[in-house]
DNA sequence: TTCCATTTGGAATATTCATTCCATCCTGCT
DNA sequence: AGCAGGATGGAATGAATATTCCAAATGGAA
């Protein structure tokens, strides 16, 4: 005998994506009692470990007893655990398999060069990893909000930051962002460009550069804010700068990767293009 | 009753690494009967899907009754399925738990600049990966072995391969390799600078940049190798150049992730500074 | 062709695992 | 303090899954 007491109140859908689950995930917790915030907290730290998990590992690791899981994804809208598994066992690393092979073998004879692009790959990645973990927000919509409001907007990084200054010029430009690389040709500085209203990009890492350290100095001295790019929050340009985006590079040998600091880059500047309209 | 016939003959020991899982899955695959030689060559190809799948997914995949993928797990030294299977779930998730729930949380306000951060790296780590996949090993190894008997290498790369050219013009003079690169200020060349014994490599992604054709074209004609650092096979570049790079760049947008071309040329300058000792 | 050893498929079984259900325990409210 | 509502834990159930076993098929050698 079918009651109409028995369906439960709202049938909420199932989260279709990953994205959608952390979103629910996060909304949800904060309403949670005792047992189930424990279970959404331990999943939220531990998402990578459902596809590969049973009820009874996670429900252990969360410390709740194994129904107390149940209810959970219940709550979370799927109709039970496989449910919820099924969604993170298809989204499932779609290309490792290749790529953690083809690494392996790229590695294999040390010394050549493709074991070289090897470990330059690998510290691309990690930098990008870790930035993506380690990113301040607010510091970075800090810098861009001061970029969408300067008139000319300045770019120095020399040596090794030299790249990401060129780059940032690059896609500044075709942005239609008025901006003016510092590239030191010709020994010349063009402190005298720094214009009320502008702001300054320094993009410097250990072993700081002094020129650019020096323009900084111009820009703060002239009230300009000054967005730094640097490894760390204690770098010698942080008391100079406005706001300070650290960035976690890996280095290989002596060699430093620049992923993680182009991935910046090119944020801060499409970011501040896109804002100015 | 135990009877000594019952035990195996030769109970080999279960693979205990990932690596060691896949030696031994090449060594063993030629040696096999057909259904089980079935199973090596699927399992082989999916790695990956091992740690989230039952027999009877994966047996369908290799059109096998699960009864032989079975037999296929003990006889690389597995107890069963199950065990095999715990292998791949261990050594699974060296550390994208944050990771992937950060980028997440990144992406979550649409527009924002943390969201555009969260594309830029989801970009460069593709790059980084589909570079690993398709890196063409000997195209690498030639390129080293003409940058290791040149005199002076000149590097050309205009426009968004800047940077790269740059950056490869920084680690050569790290590394006191002859170099010079060709920056087109003041919009001289320097094709006169190409003496014999030289090389050059050429960075050009679409649309190519006639200064770095016509610059090629020149090194070409004197006879000096050109290393191509490029997107496809098919470039503009490649047919006058003795040794192609691809590089399998994934956009964001209109901007092109830089990762996988600064890891290839970080190769190119450590290797050649290396190989001249 | 016949025979033997090996391989194969599928049905039968054992095990693990997800899921439900209900008695008990809280917690907040009157 | 006493009550009601939801929350909780654990035992019982049922489904999914791994694993074994054996009869049948296959392939190669004599």
């Amino acid at each position: 005998m079918i009651n109409l007491s028995d369906i439960p109140p709202i049938p909420t859908s199932a989260p279709i994506s990953v994205q959608d689950f952390h979103l629910r995930l996060t909304t949800l917790a904060p309403t949670l009692p005792r047992r189930l915030r424990q279970c959404a907290d331990y999943i939220a730290a531990n998402t990578d470990r459902i596809a590969v998990s049973t009820v009874a590992e996670l429900a252990s690791g969360a410390n709740v007893p194994p129904s107390a899981l149940m209810r959970f994804c219940q709550i979370l809208g799927f109709a039970g655990f496989s449910d919820m598994q099924r969604l993170f066992r298809e989204a499932y690393s779609p290309n490792w398999p290749n790529y953690t092979t083809r690494l392996a073998n790229l590695k294999g004879s040390t010394g050549s060069p493709s074991a070289l692009l090897a470990e330059f790959i690998e510290a691309g990645r990690a930098s990008l990893e870790s930035l993506a973990k380690t990113a301040d927000e607010s510091a970075l919509t800090h810098a861009v909000s001061f970029l969408a409001r300067a008139e000319t907007i300045h770019i120095i990084g020399l040596r090794r930051s030299f790249p990401v200054a060129g780059y940032l010029a690059y896609v500044f430009e075709k942005m239609s962002v008025p901006a003016m690389l510092h590239d030191n040709v010709g020994k010349l500085d063009h402190r005298f460009a720094l214009r009320p209203g502008d702001a300054l990009i320094a993009i410097t890492f250990a072993p700081y550069s002094d020129e650019t350290l020096t323009l900084a100095t111009d820009a703060k001295a002239k009230s300009l804010p000054v967005i730094a790019v640097t490894d760390h929050l204690t770098s010698p340009i942080a008391p100079l700068s406005n706001a300070i985006l650290a960035i976690p590079e890996v280095d290989f040998g002596a060699f430093r990767s620049l992923s993680a600091t182009l991935a910046m880059a090119m944020t801060l500047a499409v970011a501040t293009g896109t804002a100015r309209g």
